[in-house]
DNA sequence: GTGAAAGCGCTAACAA
DNA sequence: TTGTTAGCGCTTTCAC
């Protein structure tokens, strides 16, 4: 069994008060006592048992992490990002998987809740879609009573809630703007989810086609499954489909288009421009490599853990929104 | 603040005692008094104080992952498959990234321990490579003295150590002499990091090489940066290596080779045929679609979870070593 | 500058 | 079947 403060304080001859205080940096300490508490415990390897310093300060520097799922590569850079940042402010992070469905949802907010947490983040922007097309987040607005909660990449709404996200609107829109510059003339949008963000960017690709005039067709707005075959194969079922450009939700979406394209033998980016969304790996892995909008995750998530700890610190002036700006990487799927 | 265990005590007119015993499931507790408690514990939405129970039981059902860093295919896939399992039975995850050197492996386990976790679990063959080399392993079974520790595909002696890993030596014995087999004489081993699985990969190369008659050439073992690009161009700057065939420690490495046998105009897998490891989401993105080694990940995780819960139960015959066998994907990078 | 002592909310041994 | 009570290890007032 590990050594405790009692313990300390008797080998250093103090009393345990001494003990926590120069354990918690407090002032009231001679030098000299401190010296010879400090090396109690130096030399006996102390550590403070963080279950009784937790129910005294009611706070375990822990904040919850909830995601869809951690294997996905846009989940996983981001939680990579905070847990990282995070360490270095001391702060421990408690990771939970809720999958996408609802239920999953409340049920792993709650469970984070119970583990008395300082602050939830919420990685993706499943969480907050819902709110947009007044699904359920009162889950959220809940959780947000008891801690501060933090949403990536999605917005909602509450007293206590503080969002950050990328401007896929705007992104899409100058994307899809451009195309048409290009001379592009069907350009499709293709996406897997109804999240707050795949509706941004639905947004901004129907509000640019608007502003040129340009017809929105219904069967130019793919929605499918994220998987690389299964785009390829519903495009190639499509016999009477045409497009001269797509814009993909993330990348994964483009690869399968590109794979399309391969079987159909289209020239990319000559018969058919195709840009991916988060510049993942994926784009660089792939081939032709992959233009895509990069949507800078790591600032929002760097934003996201200082803004957190301004809140914990009690600060009353942190920004509730957050909105950083997409830019687009170049490579070799895209004439823009 | 919330409610306590004396605020429901009160509202249901018993003690606290029988409180505890409703909220954990003793059964000594009459039908009606339950009943009573029950109801009052719903009604004012009652959760135990973690912090609480921690110190008398100290024990928060909270379990230590530890990884060099959560945006890595493979780290991010077992770590999701590590999380749900132990969700479902009630075990929390507590993720630190340590990075690969080793202060940041020492730092992040103590880190860890210093939360008084349950046990501790590190993902990624980085945590043992050093084992074998003689390298510094100590601070894993210094772990070992205070929690359990498995190792996901890594292996280090010690008590209370367990480790669960893939057949890597195997693997690349068979698919090495498969190669040869189909007339490849000279067959490259391209790997990025000195690891645990690393090592085993290069001798079961190495052995099968040696079992054919075939010459074990240096040059033909490369070892190089985890960028894809990297690859491509060292592969393109050696102007006379040759080779016809290469077998990669992961899925990215593979597709460096990709790159390159595009760039210098050679046909996969005629000209050379390229297999890689993992087979990961990366496999299926580029092009050819890549054959890989299929490491069986999601059985090592779900073994491991499973031992740890057995050995946190109290049970004693717990192997201490799973070696689970590869399996090989194809697709159309090789003709084995 | 230091110590004594009262909680923090829970579990479990012991009594009843 | 139920209640009483002594910890668990720490923080923090309040005296000195």
């Amino acid at each position: 069994m590990a050594i405790n403060i009692y313990d300390v304080a008797k080998l250093a001859g103090v009393s345990i008060a001494t003990v926590s205080r120069v354990v918690n940096g407090n002032n009231n300490v001679s030098e000299k006592t401190r010296a010879k508490v400090l090396k109690v415990m130096d030399e006996y390897g102390y550590t403070p048992n963080v279950f009784a310093r937790g129910l005294g300060l009611d706070s375990m520097k822990t904040v919850g992490i909830l995601c869809p799922g951690i294997s996905d590569l846009y989940v996983s850079d981001a939680v990579d990002y905070l847990v990282t940042r995070m360490n270095q402010y001391d702060y421990d992070c408690i990771l939970g998987c809720s999958g996408y469905g609802l239920e999953g949802k409340k049920l792993h907010t709650k469970l984070l809740l119970s583990k008395r947490i300082d602050a939830l983040i919420m990685v993706g922007s499943t969480y907050a879609g819902s709110a947009v097309n007044g699904w359920d987040v009162s889950y959220i607005q809940e959780a947000a009573k008891e801690v501060p909660v933090f949403m990536i990449n999605g917005y909602v709404e509450g007293e206590n809630i503080y969002c950050s996200y990328c401007d896929d609107f705007r992104a899409t829109y100058d994307l899809t703007t451009q195309m048409i510059k290009k001379g592009r003339k069907k350009i499709m949008f293709i996406y897997d989810s109804h999240s707050y963000s795949s509706l941004k960017k639905m947004a901004g690709y129907e509000a640019a086609l608007k502003d040129a005039g340009y017809p929105i067709c219904g069967n130019l707005k793919i929605c499918v499954k994220n998987r690389i075959h299964y785009v390829r194969d519903l495009l190639l079922s499509h016999t009477n489909l045409e497009f001269d450009a797509v814009i993909a939700a993330h990348d994964g979406l483009a690869i399968g288009v590109l794979k399309y394209a391969k079987e159909k033998g289209l020239r990319v980016p000559e018969d058919i421009c195709v840009v991916g969304y988060n510049n993942s790996s994926l784009s660089v892995s792939c081939d032709p490599e992959l233009t895509s909008v990069d949507n800078h995750l790591e600032k929002i998530c760097i934003d996201t853990v200082d803004y957190m700890l301004r809140v914990l610190q009690g600060e009353t002036d942190v920004p509730k929104n957050n909105m950083v700006a997409a830019s687009i990487k170049q490579r070799f799927t895209s004439d823009l």
